[in-house]
DNA sequence: CTGTTAGCGCGTTCAC
DNA sequence: GTGAACGCGCTAACAG
């Protein structure tokens, strides 16, 4: 494999002239340039990123840890969308990504200190924020560039894109009332993520509002995945007398619900109405199509990128915290209470 | 940021013996052992990854390279479901996944030569092989590891898993055929995919062996999208007189295509017929559930990866070539012909 | 404009 | 058992 050396021997300059012309960091008089650029060629002479970094102390990379609870990505959740999009937007900044699963929650540190300060990375994205989410602590006193999908209850000043749960699902909720439900379920998402709690409160809300009282029976918090929202919807058509609606805190949980639904011979947007949450690309799929309240996901993604990129070039952020507002998509799944 | 310099010195001893006991590679006296250890931990040392992979040519990363073709993951196709098995399984071979994006067609080198010639990278992964795929070529040429997903026709010898695609189709034909359906449609990859042949093949072998004619105004090929999906079923349903059933060369198409023909006022399973090809998680979740071929996605993806890590280890690959037989799974999205 | 040189942080001989 | 010294390939000062 042919090294900086090589090619200076090849081109009869030293390396910091081929460094120089390679990285335009000076100028160099045509003539050598050339004679340079063509010993490049004829090598097929590709820097080695890594010596590189080492020296420059930057990797062109961000990472990304999939958190264990989302149990990798086996589902189409809002990951799979947001990794879409930031993967579309990394590469504008000519970014590469570095994906690490942690294994357990135990270890959930593991992979941060590994990939972060071994210097793999010039920065992180984190998701799924939790209640005492550590790695934000630990990210900030490392001082590493990084940025949040969501906020978190830690009394510390970072950078973040959300979205207000709460007034999407409050959207949602009103939009159900509207119909004339007065019986409606929620589906919560396990109580350590973060926004969980602003989910809950939109549906308190709502109910509050409309001088509806709160029935615990008709709120459960399930696992973020399919089989946790079929389960948690089995368990609420249980109840007597069930709910006519119900709202779910995300569309990959009422994908499950939806199914546990038709298995009791339901027609979802007549028996049962279903509002879920995120706007996941199969939404508008499945069958009947899902009322939800849309996640700018690809912006969020899109968002996290830039601000990221800025921290690590070094510049300071406009907005340090932004919080974008969901918006209600009126599908199928919903229907007046008869 | 502490270096293994700073925890010699605090431990009293030099960077060798650091070293050796970071690496377990030398025996070291259990006291200056524990006299490092505790330094490491005072220090909450870590070492620089980026150092080591330069010294030891090793960086514990796995390529996988985002096709221009598939823009990027913004759907849920079958590249999300191997990305998602892919992560789990590199995980208990403790290798990260460095996702690049190739921007266009005709720079789709460039990643790989910026990723893996840079030496970022201990192997690859490539996908959406390619008719006279140029990665391929290159990436023996420059003695890289790398598995592909998919066969070629380059005249070479690569590691690769692949799914037979053409049993995969005649076995959905075959299933189509015994419902009675003699106008059939297809909707084929773009043939610039080394796989849309196979699956055309199994197409025409199918109809050939019924004795059934083929018809060109039945087949049209797709871009490998929802949308795709979608066009390609509207201009079929515009045949005269229209297919009774469709094989569609992927679930994402699928997808697409459903929702064409529940536009035209058709039911799905009644009206017409559908059969897609991946398995899709989604395949399961959409209404009607879809009949499709069954790609193992999960394990190819652990496939891959453990013939790619083999492969990095300079292990010899006890299979080399690893073509696995698709199923049928029967759904809901198929009735027989009225 | 071009060449020389000093590290970046680490692993690895090879002495001791 | 332990340490000194070299070099992985490159960038960035600085000198000329």
């Amino acid at each position: 494999m042919a090294t900086i050396k090589d090619v200076a021997k090849r081109a009869g300059v030293s390396i910091g002239t081929v460094s120089h012309v390679i990285n335009n960091t000076a100028a160099v008089r045509n003539e050598t340039k050339d004679r340079v650029l063509k010993a490049i060629k004829e090598f097929d002479y590709q820097p080695n990123s890594v010596a590189r970094s080492l020296r420059s102390r930057r990797t062109g990379t961000i990472s990304l840890v999939l958190p264990a609870i989302e149990r990798s990505m086996d589902e189409p959740s809002y990951l799979s969308d947001l990794l879409a999009s930031i993967v579309d937007e990394s590469k504008r900044y000519n970014f590469d990504i570095l994906l690490s699963a942690s294994s357990s929650e135990e270890e959930e540190m593991t992979p941060y200190k590994r990939v972060v300060k071994g210097k793999m990375v010039d920065g992180c994205i984190i998701t799924c924020t939790k209640r005492n989410d550590k790695r934000i602590a630990y990210l900030l006193s490392e001082n590493i560039p990084f940025v949040a999908f969501g906020r978190s209850n830690v009394g510390l000043d970072f950078p973040y894109v959300d979205v207000d749960g709460e007034a999407g699902v409050y959207q949602g909720m009103h939009y159900l009332l509207d119909l004339g439900h007065t019986r409606i379920g929620f589906i919560g998402l396990p109580s350590e993520l973060f926004c969980s709690e602003h989910r809950l409160k939109g549906y308190r809300f709502a109910l509050k509002e409309r001088g509806l009282k709160f029935d615990p029976a008709l709120v459960i918090e399930g696992k973020t995945t399919q089989t946790g929202g079929y389960r948690s919807m089995k368990k609420l058509l249980n109840v007597d007398p069930p709910p006519t609606a119900v709202m779910i805190s995300s569309d990959l949980m009422a994908f499950g619900a939806m199914k546990a639904a038709q298995e009791e011979g339901l027609i979802i947007g007549r028996d049962i109405s279903i509002v879920g949450f995120d706007d996941v690309q199969m939404a508008n799929n499945c069958h009947p199509p899902l009322t939800t309240i849309r996640q700018p996901i690809y912006k969020i993604g899109v968002l996290l990128c830039q601000m990221l990129v800025q921290l690590i070039r070094g510049e300071k952020l406009s907005e340090r915290q932004i919080i974008l507002l969901p918006e209600l998509i009126v599908r199928e799944s919903c229907g007046p209470i008869r």
